[in-house]
DNA sequence: CGCATTGACATACGATGCGTATGTGGCCCA
DNA sequence: TGGGCCACATACGCATCGTATGTCAATGCG
């Protein structure tokens, strides 16, 4: 078993980053005191620094933790579609409606890229996007896309879909917003199918 | 003639905007320091409160200017096409060339969003978007392009060409890959076309 | 089983930077 | 030409981050 310590340990980071990403997404990254988030978790200052390394170290772990919920939401939005093309739409749509959260919106769209620099360059290599590059990849393989690049495909597929997402989560009624953007996502995508369907 | 009052003032914002330019594009906006700045532009911060409200209202001021100078460029791009769908796709190019620089890409798509929120809220109402979305209606109303909502449509094209740029900037060989996003862009924006051409 | 050591976290300190309140010198108009 | 006004400079207070130092409990060894 697991000895004591690292367990108290695994516990503190765990309340730390839960406080971090209710402050980040309610107040963003620049106006969240450490000194308030780190006492909501019961803690102070010091529990931070030991265990992340700083504010931007905080930052990049709950970054981390959204980026492994949100693949995991595209895997099962991609599960259960009929065919590989479906599944990829389907996982461009999911990702539009995780934009639609607070947390995923302030955090990842625009403090997390704002502060940590391009995504494509985090640490976790941005599963998220690698995820729809992969699907993609396997999309032309079978002959269904065109042979286009699929990391570049796949770059704009998601950027499509967060400038949707962004759209609507600013909207004034966003659901009704959702079935326009949704729609003219799937046009847009269907520019990489090989022939007319 | 303007009261010499007037010119000093005018005179002063420009600097001021000149010396914000290159402190938010070469350090962010949350490390440029508005003491260096205004010293750089031999003033103090004085001036800066007194002419822009604060560290916010800078940076607005400077997003504004460049948002201006990127719709210039983008209805050159758009004058030079043989037709509208082209000057489209040209537009998109151009978005695309621009978001290289690093100017644009720190300050209109990291930090700008970051700070002032969502584009689509700011003042300047994104004429950037605006012109994309007037193209794409007018495409729409010719035949062109299939009847979908044309401000969801700007969007997304949008969102594609801000990532396309965003990959582009941070790859090890930007020469290497612009090609490969700029076909992709097309591709994908194909999907938008009424009928197979 | 008890003590020295390590390490997780708290406390204390210094530095930096923003925003505001107050001061001042030069331009405009009577 | 002199007084008011305005653009900008100066001075101050406050918040916050990062680091250096302190402390207490858990661990492992004799």
């Amino acid at each position: 078993m697991a000895t004591k310590r690292a367990q108290m340990m695994e516990e503190t980071r765990a309340k730390l980053i839960r406080a971090a990403r209710k402050a980040f997404a309610a107040k963003g990254y620049a106006a969240a005191s450490m000194d308030e988030l780190t006492a909501e978790a019961g803690l102070t200052r010091g529990a931070l620094y030991h265990n992340f390394g700083g504010k931007q170290g905080l930052l990049q772990a709950v970054v981390d933790q959204i980026d492994r919920e949100m693949v995991e939401r595209m895997l099962a939005a991609q599960d259960q579609a009929a065919n590989r093309w479906d599944g990829l739409l389907e996982e461009g749509v999911a990702y539009i409606e995780m934009a639609l959260e607070p947390e995923v919106q302030r955090i990842m769209l625009l403090d997390g890229p704002a502060v940590l620099g391009d995504p494509s360059q985090w640490p976790n290599q941005n599963a998220c996007l690698l995820r729809t590059t992969q699907t993609l990849q396997a999309l032309i393989d079978e002959g269904t896309v065109k042979p286009v690049d699929a990391e570049a495909a796949a770059r704009l597929i998601n950027g499509a879909a967060l400038n949707a997402a962004l759209w609507i989560a600013a909207a004034d009624d966003p659901r009704a917003v959702l079935p326009k953007a949704v729609e003219a996502f799937r046009q847009l995508a269907a520019g990489l199918l090989r022939a007319e369907r």
